[in-house]
DNA sequence: AGGGCCATGTAACCTGTTACATGATTGA
DNA sequence: TCAATCATGTAACAGGTTACATGGCCCT
């Protein structure tokens, strides 16, 4: 793929629980090429930009596959929260904003489920597009293995969403007590 | 406080959604000691390294009371979880690997409610404690509001550790089904 | 004798964001 | 005509982590 490439993938898949800007995509390319994790080859395009296509290399896959057995997920609880941060502080703030505040993150939240919802929908629907992110000779069960996966994470933004929303309006009535 | 004493605190109370390293807030003290944001006096000791306790500036106050009517909290949804980023790889990767992991985040997430529950405990019976992180001259009805605060941060925790609990066991299901 | 607490910090590094720069094509 | 898409990147900055350096006191 070329970084613009990577870049729109990223945007579509992963994006609820992992985002890159694409400046950050580019550099990190040109470190993992000069770490020699992937190479790359310029196709020259007319009236646009030429495209520059990265690929793994073996090396690249070593590395990849060392960073998949990790699984030490202790990391994940270390978690941050501005959100938290500054309702911690809350009763030196003003609490009709705080709870405009939450009020919006409510329904943001919302909208994060109903986003969900289209991506399981899609998951279900687009095996096709979905067999182009991998290796185009990936076999069926394989397939339906890596789509079991997505579902997984797909699950995590469900359920924290809904927390979210739990919390949300826990949050507002305590204020409307206070 | 002290860099020191700011350390602890912060490891104490709000260490569950924020949490920083000794290295970052003397740094930190010192470049909101250049903008005069803090202003530092040093207290000799003997037998000890020489304390040097900040307290707030006027301009410091503003720029936190800036800080805290701000409530857009649409950030917040931008979350990161490298859980989810190796989850989303999972097809790729050991099975029985990845379901020990799962189990182990679950524990984690098990002792975590634990812990709030310790903090809720402190809550309700050390108010005395929590009154000196604020002013001294605070009075009662202002150190409720602020456990209630308090209380919507722990709650968050709550929330977030049995969605994640909750989470955990589905995958460990699907993972056995696979 | 050894570990933990007290108390200060510096330096290098890694990761992520924001702003800037370029320029043609295509569709509303 | 204006915005979006395609496609590349650089530079500066902000925030966070890791490793290093110092050294006495107190408790087991």
């Amino acid at each position: 793929m070329t970084g613009y490439d990577l870049s729109k993938t990223f945007n579509q898949s992963l994006n609820f629980f992992w985002h890159a800007q694409m400046s950050q995509i580019y550099r990190d390319l040109g470190t993992l090429e000069k770490k020699e994790m992937v190479t790359s080859t310029v196709e020259e395009q007319y009236g646009k930009p030429d495209k520059k296509i990265y690929s793994i290399t073996p090396k690249g896959e070593e590395e990849f596959s060392k960073w998949l057995d990790d699984t030490d997920f202790s990391d994940s609880l270390k978690y941050r929260d501005s959100v938290l941060l500054k309702l911690f502080f809350g009763g030196s703030g003003d609490k009709g904003k705080i709870k405009a505040g939450l009020e919006d993150y409510l329904a943001l939240n919302e909208e994060a489920i109903k986003e969900y919802e289209g991506t399981h929908y899609y998951l279900a629907n687009n095996k096709q597009i979905i067999k182009m992110m991998y290796k185009d000779d990936i076999s069926e069960e394989e397939l339906n293995r890596n789509i079991a996966y997505m579902r997984m994470t797909l699950s995590k933004g469900f359920i924290t969403a809904k927390g979210n929303i739990e919390w949300a309006r826990e949050c507002i009535n305590t204020l409307e007590d206070l």
